[in-house]
DNA sequence: GTCTATAAATGAATGCCATTCATTTATCTC
DNA sequence: GAGATAAATGAATGGCATTCATTTATAGAC
């Protein structure tokens, strides 16, 4: 077993096959750099590969801690869900602690839209995370006195609400722009010029759907 | 030029290269074709090797009518939306014609999420269904007696529901069993149990949801 | 203490995918 | 009729997730 020559002044410490001494990986390492890897070139940049590279690690070996691209996007969901501020439950009456824990909600996902096709899916079973935030949530609409079986149908309609206007939130402001298309819709161009500057409402248009919502399930407590 | 000799009873009838006598593709041809393909397979399945075989084409082909795959999911959008039913503006009080366009648009979207991600971020000036769609909407909107300049922010916050709610009408009913750690979440648990043998509330919560926004989204009316 | 099973890494495939390009052939325009 | 353009083929290309054989370290059984 001739011991090979370590390549002296090597820039990039190779590590050779085999186990290494210190663990390298771990789930929370690759969570924390799958987040760092998507906030710094988005999801499109989040490759098996590129997780791999920022990791100092052959693409191989995060499979023997995730059995799946599928699982990575699993990690970060979990990572943020415990990021979503359901404290306010604890603080505020419901109208404006439900109207807060949207907010939050809204704002970390809609940095994290490619996400929402694998969570609104998934399983709540193993996430433990995304049970906590269910948890609290379903405390305080109980509080505020709601119906035990309102709550959950309560839960999923802003749940919808919240993960549809995070894709708003980020459209281009000339989404509404009818183009040459303009004469044959007369009523919606002249709807979309009143606004102003300002073409694509979307936080005008997620707070006036939060309020309704908001009014409308609240009228629901006993 | 030597004529190739035609290999005889070949089950495949092979187009040889060069551009053939009829023309074979169009857009319109591709988009039901898309459709067709997404109907079996689902979207993985709408791959363009499988888009181009569905149509007895190469693949390269495809790229002679449309810029990309993007460009496909563009036309299935747009045949989409044309579905969607927003005559009822023309017959229906305004309360439930609102959401009877809200049930026909999720219950078409729900068989066709992986496009939301796409729709929902793309600017509107070449899809002429789409904007078809809108102008309907908006006049219904003003013929019950909206303020302009709040039409545009309700139909933003209707669409966000109606998306997130297409996801939701596509997940598992057991999406929320809490597994091994219901005892950990014993409130959220109990209101999962509450609601009976149905435990994925999908079209409660669509209909509850709906009925708070339009009822909300009604007092703007002049 | 040694032996063995297992865990964790490398590096070299594999197969699928969207897309591009050179080439061929037909059609349109002047 | 000539030249430009449109529409097809078929052969790349490069990126992707994933798998597998191999190597090395560690933990547990005896």
């Amino acid at each position: 077993m001739p011991e090979p020559s370590p390549s002296p002044a090597e820039t990039k410490p190779r590590r050779r096959a085999g186990r290494p001494v210190g663990s390298v990986l771990d789930k929370a390492g690759i969570t924390a750099a799958a987040l760092a890897l998507v906030s710094k070139k988005g999801y499109d940049g989040l490759t098996m590969a590129a997780l791999a590279k920022s990791l100092g690690v052959a693409p191989s070996a995060l499979y023997n801690h995730v059995g799946s691209k599928d699982d990575v996007l699993r990690l970060v969901e979990e990572d943020l869900m415990s990021q979503v501020d359901s404290s306010v439950f604890g603080s505020l009456p419901w109208e404006e602690a439900v109207k807060s824990w949207a907010y939050s909600y809204r704002d970390i996902f809609s940095a994290h839209t490619p996400l929402i096709s694998v969570i609104a899916v998934l399983p709540v079973t193993d996430a433990p995370q995304t049970l906590a935030m269910y948890e609290a949530v379903t405390e305080g609409f109980l509080r505020a006195g709601f119906p035990e079986d309102r709550i959950i149908p309560c839960i999923v309609a802003l749940e919808a609400y919240i993960f549809g206007a995070a894709f708003d939130a980020t459209a281009p402001a000339d989404i509404f722009d009818s183009g040459k298309l303009a004469e044959s819709t007369p009523h919606f161009t002249a709807a979309v010029r009143s606004l102003g500057p300002v073409n694509y409402p979307s936080d005008l248009a997620f707070r006036m759907g939060l309020d309704a919502l908001v009014a409308g399930f609240g009228a629901l407590r006993g």
